[in-house]
DNA sequence: AGATTTAAGTTGTCTATACAACCAGCGTCA
DNA sequence: TGACGCTGGTTGTATAGACAACTTAAATCT
């Protein structure tokens, strides 16, 4: 059930306080998988909306991949789950809030380094452009789970060296301080084996399998902020991952 | 340049031609990253449609990635290029197929057998309900990559032990012949190491370190249709990935 | 010169309407 | 019984217009 009314005179559209109020109804379990959510048509009589805003709530519930659309049939809430990881960048931080467990953090070391090899490349910057380097020691619940490294130019977060609290998200900082939102990331995942320096580090042997990710981080412009090297233990890390097919627009399919 | 018009008779929707218009230029590198797109008025100016079905098409290209729009100022193409892989369920052929390698496959078995375990559980069958498995040795290029095993109701694809063509890929017979699609995937990545049986296909040591894939696939209505457990060789695979923030809802950043 | 205002251009939101395409169920007809 | 068509309900597409919010640059004022 839809509640009775809309607040016209707030600054938030009309759209997306209808998609938030269903997208709570959905979470909170009141919609459950396949059922049927109100049609365009009934919210917009009883909102006394539009229908074409309506719909906007609707088709951007399946944007996000919680409902699904059918001509002739009406929209359904999908069994997939919104959960916080769902084709999401995110986090060391947020990724072991999610999973239950007390996120932690060592820092290592953090410099201000030239720019070269593969961060440079990475970070399209000329060599020896000052590139702010962080590397820190990743626990959960005080089990040692890996090392990451991160590079970001320095010129986009200046002071960065100071303010930077090693309890804090590095994300949130950069986007709290600076404005930084990161909006795209390309990442590889790899299998290797541990150095005797990591290792120890790790708490485990030498030469034990682990993964090891390469990722950059890109504004919505395409440029690129952070370059990111870690590696976890493969016997305390998994990847969970939710895919979607991308042969279809706003829900509807089409057959190429 | 868009060009000068656009179909009406065509049962394809108008915004979806100029999509793919748009999309073409873009791929075809006539527009580059950063460069500004036709705007929503001037599309309809010069195709005499509505501005609304400019401004669809435009947004279906936000939503697939490949742009951003900025109020006040345009829409713009992202640095970020549309891969076949980007964000997409994909099998093993045409992962292979978009990095230039010749995918091939061994089947090591076929067979319809009784659900149990772990599979029964994934696919939400009760025990013993009847589930086609397929294992297949994966090669690209001729050198053996990995191991799958996939499961599916044998409900949902009669006769597929004869019908299917092992040269084949999976997917497009389960699209073609049953009309299934699968819309959405959970995948777990996890490192592990191989048995000897597996090294012996594999043409690898015992005890080296491969991926463990454990992937569900769904309908878009959320019914689980595949089951899948594979291992790929460490030393010659990588994973690469593209995510995106879902902080934005059709482009339009919102603080929470 | 510097600050402010104005204007034009762009995307974001919203309305009201129309028709097409599709689905389910019902009734009718052979 | 089975085939057919009708009908009401749903989403998909498209139109025309309006105003809001924002950006940029030019024009104006101090």
């Amino acid at each position: 059930m839809v509640s009775i009314s809309v607040n016209r005179r707030s600054r938030v559209p009309l759209y997306y306080q209808i998609q938030q109020r269903l997208l709570k109804q959905i979470t909170a379990g009141r919609l459950k998988t396949g059922d049927l959510l109100p049609s365009e048509q009934e919210i917009s009589a009883r909102l006394g909306i539009s229908r074409m805003t309506a719909r906007q709530a609707l088709k951007s519930l399946c944007h996000l991949g919680v409902t699904y659309s059918r001509r002739g049939k009406g929209t359904f809430v999908s069994g997939i789950k919104l959960e916080k990881n769902f084709r999401q960048v995110q986090s060391f931080t947020e990724e072991m809030k999610a999973r239950g467990l007390k996120p932690q953090a060592r820092v290592l070391s953090f410099q201000t380094i030239p720019a070269r090899g593969e961060v440079a490349e990475a970070l399209k910057l000329p060599l020896g452009e000052p590139v702010v380097s962080l590397r820190r020691l990743r626990l959960a619940d005080s089990w040692p789970m890996g090392i990451e490294c991160s590079h970001l130019p320095a010129r986009i977060c200046p002071g960065i060296l100071k303010a930077f609290n090693p309890r804090a998200s590095l994300y949130q900082t950069l986007w709290k301080r600076y404005g930084i939102l990161m909006a795209v990331a390309e990442e590889v995942v790899e299998v290797g084996r541990v150095s005797a320096e990591e290792a120890r580090l790790l708490r485990t042997r030498p030469g034990s399998p682990v993964f090891q990710f390469t990722r950059t981080s890109y504004l919505q412009d395409g440029r690129p902020v952070e370059y990111v090297k870690s590696i976890y233990r493969g016997d305390r890390y998994k990847i969970v991952t939710r895919l979607t097919r991308l042969n279809c627009d706003f829900g509807t399919v089409r057959r190429a």
